[in-house]
DNA sequence: TTACACAGAGCTGTATACAATTTCAAGCGA
DNA sequence: TCGCTTGAAATTGTATACAGCTCTGTGTAA
């Protein structure tokens, strides 16, 4: 593995997890130092991430965390219901009876972690995995990717979310599955928006709270 | 502007018109010197091409450039469905009736145009255009980025289709503004979905004779 | 003829150097 | 006090150097 994609992962992380506060400027020298390597293969990795929206860059002034607004919020789970709905409108079409199988299996497998005591970051990867079996069922590597993406940068805001919640109510998620086993691709599109919009609202006004811990702590760097 | 910028664009309409073949391994050195700059701000520009899709990256081997496969273009005609459909979805709820009138005055406005001798090249950007409108009226920033990356990488085959077809068929872009102006999202999703999936059949056709023009060409590099 | 080993060329991955630009704070004047 | 100027320090943008890896073609042996 290359001194790229570690510290694209490594620098991914932290600015999925707004370690750098939003529209802080980041220093290049400071960080590639911080993630043991030179300027040189950190700017490689920080223009993956300006296209993936993770930072935004400003010629002559360099490389900053992206803004943190509640409209940026909306507009990212918007997109997720833009991809997650078709998704399942084409998992609906395409999947196998025993793929349908298995997710039911893996929601059941998950439920006593719901229970348990569970931190807030282990829910929520369970979370993004359960809507990421769902999207590999439509066999579209494009709406894949662009979940990813829209799970990545949405999950500070999913994480403090979960946080006021403490659990993963998973009535949504089996009523999903439900309408995937009987091939209704119409009830399933339904389901699911609904689904993401209840999580929205949630987030919304997560966010609003969001906003002072961001400015509070310190991180690493 | 910076030379990443600048290599960033001449490189990204390079690959999106498959100025490199399909799976070429791109030579950094040559490459660099082509565009008039290092490789250093040149890898910085290919290192954001791979995020968006246009190439791929493999350790130790370099840059390559994305293959040209049906199935992939599915996928990217799958996703502006995803995208679009949602996209006039929110436009229907959203957009002033001023902003509709206005989209109906631009098709009139480029009607002659199709009529008269446009280029392929010319007839696709309207086309576009078109699409990127109605996205914008949604007002929501990740789906009009997510549709301009699937344009841009689309924008080939597309640009094949119309080359056959010599012409852009007004009457689904008209179905699709009237249903917008009556505020019915059900009927314009479903125009929408109608008109990309004629599209994506046509196209499916066209990639297959593209293979032929792309092996045969001899791009500037 | 085919498979393998090896050497050389070529290319990629990373660090570093340096020029150009921006930032920031101190000084100055209104 | 506020705003502007100025200059040094810091930071970014780009080029280049070099180590290490990969690829290719030749030679050799089975």
């Amino acid at each position: 593995m290359s001194s790229v994609d570690r510290v694209y992962s490594e620098v991914r992380a932290m600015a999925a997890a707004f370690e750098f506060k939003p529209d802080e400027r980041i220093n290049e020298l400071r960080l590639a130092k911080f993630v043991g390597t030179s300027r040189t293969p950190l700017r490689e990795a920080l223009n993956r991430l300006v296209a993936e929206g993770f930072l935004t860059y400003r010629n002559g002034q360099g490389f900053f965390c992206r803004s943190l607004e509640p409209g940026g919020i909306m507009n990212l789970y918007e997109a997720r219901i833009a991809v997650e709905c078709e998704g399942i409108r084409l998992a609906s079409e395409r999947a196998e009876d025993v793929e349908i199988t298995a997710l039911r299996s893996y929601l059941h497998w998950i439920e006593p972690i719901y229970r348990g005591d569970a931190g807030p970051e282990k829910l929520v990867e369970l979370d993004e995995e359960f809507h990421l079996k769902i999207i590999r069922l439509s066999a579209n590597s494009e709406l894949e990717r662009m979940l990813v993406n829209l799970n990545a940068r949405s999950r500070f805001v999913r994480r403090i979310d979960m946080e006021k919640r403490r659990a993963i109510t998973p009535a949504d998620h089996l009523a999903i599955v439900r309408a995937l086993s009987i091939r209704d691709p119409a009830a399933a599109t339904e389901r699911m928006r609904q689904h993401i919009t209840r999580r929205r609202e949630e987030a919304l006004a997560a966010v609003r709270n969001a906003f002072s811990r961001l400015y509070v702590s310190q991180g690493a760097m």
